[in-house]
DNA sequence: CGATTTTGACCGGCGC
DNA sequence: GCGCCGGTCAAAATCG
């Protein structure tokens, strides 16, 4: 983490990660100081194709805006389903209760960390077990303390390499640690265009 | 010792 | 009304 910023870093927490390795096919966990079934330490998404995620091309990574759930057809309807019907089911409320409609943004990753660092800081309040999988589903809040957006992790039991993030509502202050979560993109799009 | 995670209880919506 | 299910709360445990 040291030249790779097209501006100078945000004197912030140590570098998370190296953002080489974000085109590694499937993240190793690095080096987790943690003893084994403790995953709370993020892991920077470098290992994220962005430029598939903006264009929405990729397999390993589908980008899903506003509930419109991109699926494989071949998919089995398991875990994903619950995710459009959740959905409806919050957009229905909104309409009903008159309350701000809450953007929905859903993709998929090709990790092998649930927990994926998108330069905010979250509080885990829940995880539930969901129906026809055997991973659970986990729950956090962006601890901002005028900011309630809110995102859900899960493992795709068919393919647990992949993991679904879903987020939910918008951030009403300035994502902290911008240039270290923006870098492997930038990266990308400088490999990109070099041709 | 404050912040965060864990985990069972609780709640509301929905289908029967 | 009842039970299931997804989502949230909150107290206790744990972490740094």
């Amino acid at each position: 983490m040291e030249g790779h910023y097209v501006t100078p870093p945000p004197p912030l927490t140590p570098p998370p990660q190296d953002p080489l390795l974000m085109f590694a096919p499937s993240h190793v966990p690095s080096t987790s100081l943690h003893p084994p079934g403790v995953d709370h330490q993020p892991q920077v998404m470098s290992d994220i194709d962005w430029v598939s995620v903006l264009s929405g091309q990729a397999a390993s990574t589908r980008p899903v805006m506003d509930g419109a759930l991109v699926m494989n057809p071949n998919d089995k309807v398991t875990n994903e389903e619950a995710i459009v019907k959740a959905h409806r089911d919050s957009t229905k409320k909104a309409s009903k209760t008159k309350k701000a409609t809450r953007p929905r943004f859903a993709f998929q990753t090709r990790s092998a960390d649930d927990i994926l660092d998108d330069g905010y800081r979250w509080r885990k309040y829940g995880q539930k077990a969901v129906k026809n999988s055997k991973h659970p589903r986990s729950y956090y809040r962006c601890t901002y303390h005028t900011c309630n957006v809110k995102k859900q992790v899960q493992r795709l039991s068919k393919d647990t390499s992949i993991v679904v993030t879903t987020y939910e509502g918008v951030h009403n202050h300035p994502c902290e640690r911008l240039m270290e979560t923006l870098s492997p993109l930038l990266k990308q799009m400088q490999f990109l265009t070099r041709f």
